[in-house]
DNA sequence: CTGTATCCTACTAGATACTG
DNA sequence: CAGTATCTAGTAGGATACAG
């Protein structure tokens, strides 16, 4: 789960701390509305991210009641993630959020990265 | 700033990683569109921040354009902030996830807490 | 395929004391 | 009043190897 600062001063800050991990909002973005995705797919979906650090924040992110984990016992394993009730409207209040982020996310990378000539 | 992880992979990373420190969520709520405040009214809206993490989370609001820093040279001192056009915006798109927040605030405390029993 | 376990580093954030 | 400087502890995150 989150880092578990609480208790919490407004909603805001308590839902950042569940959304602030560093692979969660890309999780999330994977793991949208009705879609459910096995462990690898998730992976692949999340660039980047190791096994350990995508377990470690999708059991953070179940713990808090954001995403289901559906396990099937074959062989080979699989286990399926979704969002649950909690995590669609999670995900629904994150949409202003995500595209304030792509309206602006130039400027924004633009002061952090002031070396990048953007063609 | 914020941590500056960048490149980001979607909107939702990047405004993430500008709302994400950990006293931010806080300065944004108190410092609501069109309000103005003090370092020292700051200070005592956002309780419990140090001076150090108060000043650290404003400079990095400020690097991504987020705030705005006003200094008088008078005696003694006096630097009020408030929200930049952008900050504004990016409060606005942050209302659905406080009130996400604050609907849900009990569920994930008390999966953070499983102690309390809420009277 | 889906994880665990261990070790390690860098960074976040707190405490404290000092300054223009 | 509005910061700075320094020191330190805790933790988030990464690399690697192994397991059911």
């Amino acid at each position: 789960m989150a880092k578990g600062k609480g208790p919490y001063s407004c909603g805001l800050d308590a839902a950042v701390d569940v959304v602030g991990g560093k692979w969660k909002p890309m999780i999330l973005w994977a793991l949208y509305a009705g879609e459910t995705l096995r462990f690898g797919e998730l992976r692949r979906a999340v660039s980047g991210v190791s096994e350990k650090m995508l377990i470690q924040q999708l059991r953070e992110l179940e713990a808090d009641g954001i995403v289901h984990r559906e396990v099937y016992r074959e062989v080979p394993p699989k286990v399926e993630y979704s969002l649950t009730d909690l995590g669609e409207q999670l995900n629904t209040a994150l949409i202003p959020l995500g595209l304030w982020g792509e309206r602006h996310m130039d400027e924004v990378v633009a002061r952090k990265h002031p070396h990048h000539t953007p063609a």
